[in-house]
DNA sequence: ATTTAAAAATAGACCGGTCATTATAGAAAA
DNA sequence: TTTTCTATAATGACCGGTCTATTTTTAAAT
């Protein structure tokens, strides 16, 4: 039997929601609509509201895209193909244009700049996921030889120009943009 | 006098407002009361109410930040010492973490993101805007003697690496990603 | 195994407040 | 006087959150 099941169900509806319109425009009512959950249910698992349901989606959505990005930066000992890889593996995620799979993919942007001035609690976690991922590019650049202070600074940058073309493909419903980063991808290296 | 200052007041207002917080989460309340304007001026001189506000807004932020873009782009032949130039700008506008001004550095990544799936006039807007952005850096590159294919990745990535530097700085309220990105500009031009 | 009491989960009506928008009137300017 | 602008009140829809009641599940006691 699943154990809860339903809370789940209700996270994982929220996380599409939120990474698609952003949790300013996601009302409860539609999250417990799309999920066919009843309204006491949603305080029963979330007793704190959507605060409570945009953190733990915010947090889980973390774990899961810095999973991601690891996976596929083991996929080369060179960085710059492992990151080509990751690039590849984001446009894959555009093939749907209208639904992106937010869930194996998910756009920081929104969220974090929904609450970079509002909700300082979800804003320090959004930070955090930036500093974790590219602390992940750092390792992978040390690891390949990279001096350390340039792996600090393409880290940051490469974290940047990622979201960037997430931003540009979910403007412009085109994994074009994605497929140009990738090109440049290996000047960046050298 | 005032032609149709409260006009523009109201759309100065809102500007920033919309751009901090994203419009979703701006209310129109918020806007009047900032601005000291009563309800009935709004849609005397906004007739369609908040969409038109919105698409205004989206409008002049376009043309100034474009305004903005070229006239860095102009400040040195070398563009590697242009985008650099920018990208100083940019940074300097982050002095005030807490308020940055959001007029001469219209970060279009969330009003982008949040009309993406919802509405779809603001949405061609947008991308319009980041296609002209786009433009003038392939201008600037191929004036310079850039190939043209490789003018078209690099306008393209550099576009992305700004949007979302800007991002990275907003979400953690400093300038140090942006001045990160300026260390490796270098590097995209070789 | 059956009964039973407590706990967990579901269900939806309800609340005060705020949302964007409209309506209506008065003031200012032309 | 006619047009433009200001000022509020009222509108209905929807917001997040609370509340109470009911059903389902769990576990203990017989």
């Amino acid at each position: 039997m699943k154990k809860s099941s339903t809370r789940d169900h209700l996270l994982e509806v929220a996380t599409r929601l939120f990474h698609l319109q952003g949790y300013q425009a996601t009302g409860l009512n539609q999250i417990l609509k799309e999920s066919g959950t009843p309204k006491g249910s949603l305080y029963h698992y979330f007793p704190d509201g959507k605060n409570q349901l945009v953190k733990e989606v915010v947090e889980s959505s973390s774990q899961r895209l810095l999973a991601n990005i690891q996976i596929h930066l083991n996929s080369d000992p060179n960085p710059t193909i492992a990151v080509q890889n990751y690039l590849n593996h984001l446009s894959e995620n555009f093939k749907n244009l209208d639904t992106p799979d937010m869930l194996n993919m998910p756009p920081f942007a929104l969220i974090s700049m929904e609450s970079a001035f509002e909700n300082e609690e979800i804003r320090v976690v959004c930070q955090e996921n930036y500093s974790k991922v590219q602390q992940h590019y750092y390792n992978k650049f040390v690891e390949s030889g990279m001096a350390t202070d340039k792996a600090k600074i393409l880290a940051v940058s490469l974290n940047a120009a990622i979201i960037g073309v997430l931003v540009l493909s979910i403007t412009e419903k085109s994994n074009e943009p994605i497929k140009m980063l990738q090109k440049t991808v290996p000047s960046f290296f050298l």
